[in-house]
DNA sequence: GATGAATGAGGATTCATTCAT
DNA sequence: GATGAATGAATCCTCATTCAT
């Protein structure tokens, strides 16, 4: 009874994983909007049905690949938000940059104007942003006004985010070190001149 | 003869005006997507085939009503561009906020999906990072390498932007005096930096 | 399972054939164009979509319906086509004006502009024309060129058809009989002829 | 005043004949139903009311364009008819098959799906026919009944059309001296055998 | 849990034709 | 006679989603 129950666990598991790394790997070739449920679920092996099944909707599906896919990103990201300033936010500039690099096709697809509007872009960014805002309010005080604090720490990820996409998407042959450094000094020169005002 | 071709210049000029505006009212309230031709021609008063006839499609008319709303912000900051790095970049910070906070359905008009969608948000995108390309280059001379260059341009356009866009569509109590306060020190911040290793 | 699969596809296959039923009959009515796929539906009792999930598009439907209809005539010429040349070319005239008699329709349909356009038409005159091929060549050998004998059985196909096709459409008093015994004599004069000066 | 007359009558003729040879060259090139009405005007240099003052409508310009090009043939057929059975009939070819070797854009046109759908193809097969029905008459005497007769005509007609068609279109490296005797044959042989039965 | 045939609302686009100038 | 901007009815086709098996 049990066995056949982890069988089918499993077989669930598998099923669900087949329809993620199908619909990761076709919304990144060819775009989401662009992308048909019965086109996933037939690279997936599986009946549309299953799809809704598993994810209740197409936007459920591009959500989970999203989400599952960042994950553990920010999580390192959350790590390394302990150092000093410095190598903080080196090291997430870095981490960022990294991942950007290996996972070319989710970074197209956490940027397709179908994320955009499912929200689901701004979920991470939002994410991203609340580590610049915690840097920024530990070096600024209470002083400073939250929503003016958030716009800056905002504009920063744009900023990286901004610059990353525009690197995997225009420019790969740029080496990830360079692009590192140069989004790593941009946004510390930007961070030191604006908690010096704030 | 004369008058006769101007009366009918003039039709259509003023039909053309007609599209133009409905369907920036429409696709910056209800977004572009939801919005159809058919009911831009009926705000505008016109038929369906008219808006074909006009602009080709509905990109088209899409593509022309951001072309037109952006030309002239573009051409102030072209003008702009001639003072100092510090007088310029405020000014053209200045520029920018005080556009968006005129113009805020444009503003959503242009991070509309389907904008960023047919590219008509990254053309825009090019041309205001040719201003910052212009100023990198002529601070740190031809000794940088012209990819890097691009890339920290595009990135700190890219802040600027998404600190806009954040801030009209999500605190638009903040003052935009304050927002441009913030943005231009950020980008001055990132300038200086930036200009210093690169 | 099995009854479950089969259950399925039984009303699928029904489905289909109401599908082609409802456009056989529309097509020759009221002619290609003038039938919408909206129509086909409704009178197959199906919706729309239902229609390009079996057949693609109009066209798709439309050419089924002929390769079907065809088939088994098609099927039967070719096996009238072993006797001596009087015997079956006697027997394809036959078959070919009972054919048209028993399915005015389809002949309707079969050069409809819009057959001729997706070259529906074309299809089955080709295939009409290798059986005229083979018995010009059965009858001249190898010293015809093959160009010129392709022409002339094309010419004779072209001949017939175009027999049958103003007998249906404008003198269907005429009776089955007379009309097989005029294009029988015609054809068999033509290839007589031909294969003496081939 | 006179003057002016003729010069208006002159533009007039103009206009009508640039009408005529754009919308022959663009129906021969991409096809009846892909050509619109306003590109052949523009084409011609003229405003789309033109075309409609002069024709009526698109239908009204391919009727003529297809009258006006096989006035000449049907003429010099007609008076060809006068001769001898096998003479006459040589001639006929000839002038079908050198006709459509010059004037191939035309028999394209005049077999594009839309000439059938308004009958001018008919139109034309329908005179072609009378020449052959006159001939059988003349040869059988009043003895054969009519409708077979002109089914036996038309048959004819639809052989030697849908082999200069064929070749036109498929085979046009063929010569037409080749063409010729192959449908000259057919003809005779068909013709020939058909009025010794009727 | 899985299936996959069926749904049908929904929107973009075309183009022959008109008519006020 | 010529113009050409405007018309708008008319269809095609898509595809996310459902639900009976």
């Amino acid at each position: 009874m049990d066995s056949t129950l982890n069988a089918r666990q499993r077989s669930r598991i598998e099923t669900r994983k087949r329809l993620l790394q199908a619909g990761a790997r076709l919304f990144a070739q060819k775009g989401v909007s662009a992308t048909t449920a019965a086109e996933i679920a037939r690279q997936a092996g599986v009946a549309v049905g299953t799809l809704y099944l598993h994810f209740g909707d197409k936007s459920g599906l591009l959500r989970v690949i999203l989400n599952e896919g960042v994950e553990n990103l920010l999580q390192a990201m959350a790590l390394a938000a302990d150092g000093s300033d410095e190598r903080c936010s080196r090291q997430q500039v870095d981490l960022l940059v990294n991942f950007a690099e290996k996972n070319r096709g989710l970074c197209m697809v956490l940027f397709d104007p179908e994320s955009i509007r499912i929200g689901a872009t701004a979920d991470v960014m939002d994410r991203l942003t609340r580590f610049q805002v915690d840097r920024l309010l530990g070096r600024c005080g209470a002083a400073v006004r939250p929503d003016q604090a958030y716009l800056a720490a905002r504009a920063m990820v744009g900023m990286v985010m901004h610059g990353i996409y525009w690197w995997i998407q225009h420019d790969p042959k740029l080496e990830a070190r360079a692009v590192a450094d140069i989004l790593y000094n941009l946004r510390t020169g930007a961070m030191d001149k604006v908690a010096e005002v704030l």
